[in-house]
DNA sequence: AACTATTTATAAGA
DNA sequence: TTCTTATAAATAGTT
């Protein structure tokens, strides 16, 4: 269409060449636009031009997203675009999601939840472990208060120690009023002994309930189950 | 061009709108490769039907590989394709990978490791939930063996009376060598009562060992906190 | 899918 | 680049 007939092969010379290129773009532009619009088809036109200059079209329902363009690309043709490395990431992903079910699985089942489908031999072995688990966590609670009673014991010698010296150094004040430090002292002294000293009574009250937090799942923090 | 001049806007036949779309879809890809060979250029052509199918051109110096127009098409216009997305993946796979670590630390301290951050609440609640977990999975499996125990009863009882079926069916044959029917009888019956009701005997030697499967984490299946 | 009158695109030239 | 214009090409309406 023009002056004269034209062969289908590159043109040679680089000017001619760049002139028809404007030309021929704009007019597959139009194009592209006209077939958005009549047969409200979605059309995605991208050039390179040989001098590496890029001239776009997106038709409008395409909404501007070039990425929407390969979405629907992709899932047309079944070609992934986005290779192995997406890839990976994807089957990364699934895999964690798959542990992630067995770890929440495995807590259930401490937890006396999901036991239908365990055999009796696991069921012996989950029991046995539960029991060893209980006999460490006791274990490891006493060495607590005991280390906690250990300090207070040492705390309450310095201070009994200290008591003793603000005692002798305030002694003419004493003999003003003794009262006043000697119970202060006192309450002191006994309230220490009994955090120190009272192990099975200070936490007694902690003991006792059957079920505290119930609605909590039990007691312990099992708040990671709830996660997503 | 065409018999009569037409306005560019959408074509409410759909019949007409799907011819018009199908010639000038053949215009426009011949435009695209005439592009391709007489101004040296690369194209991307993509269009997507009302009806939903999809045509693709891709000029060959873009190697049939589509990725490579959206590479060069980032590299072009600076804006990133597919950050976003890949970015939303890798934020998932790292929180499922946060909320794994927690789990398996939520296990081993079920398992009575990893203790030493636990207030002294935190391990009375937790000694409180294993010992509550520990009843329910002991209680368990006694419903188990005791089910297995009246399946293997019930078993047992037909089997014998099925033997006794057939003793009388085979009276004339048990005239000739009784020591031979009566011997198998004898030990069917023997090894089905000790299965069926020897319930504290028949498990007593899976009992009485301490740790059995030391080398396995305890016994019970810990494989899930061995998976990456 | 084929035909064809007409419109549209564009090659060559300015 | 843009305009002009002769001509090639595309296609709307029809069969």
């Amino acid at each position: 269409m023009g002056r004269g007939k034209i062969e289908i092969k590159r043109i040679e010379n680089a000017t001619n060449r760049q002139v028809t290129y404007s030309k021929r773009r704009s007019g597959i532009l139009k194009k592209a636009k006209e077939l958005t619009v009549l047969c409200d088809a979605e059309v995605s036109l991208i050039m390179f031009s040989s001098t590496g200059k890029m001239t776009e079209y997106l038709s409008p329902s395409l909404n501007g997203n070039t990425k929407r363009v390969y979405d629907k690309y992709q899932q047309l043709s079944g070609i992934s675009l986005w290779n192995s490395h997406y890839e990976s990431l994807q089957n990364a992903l699934n895999k964690q999601k798959e542990i992630n079910r067995r770890l929440r699985r495995e807590i259930r089942q401490r937890m006396g939840e999901d036991l239908d489908e365990l055999t009796i031999e696991e069921l012996r072995s989950l029991e046995q472990n539960l029991e060893a688990s209980v006999k460490v966590v006791r274990d490891r609670k006493y060495h607590v208060i005991i280390t906690q009673t250990e300090t207070t014991r040492k705390k309450l010698r310095n201070h009994t120690e200290q008591n003793h010296g603000l005692l002798r150094e305030f002694e003419p004040i004493l003999d003003e009023d003794p009262h006043y430090v000697i119970a202060h002292q006192e309450e002191d002294y006994e309230s220490a002994i009994e955090l120190a000293h009272g192990g099975p009574n200070i936490f007694a009250f902690r003991l006792q309930p059957s079920q505290p937090n119930l609605h909590n799942g039990g007691g312990y923090n099992c708040h990671d189950l709830r996660l997503a």
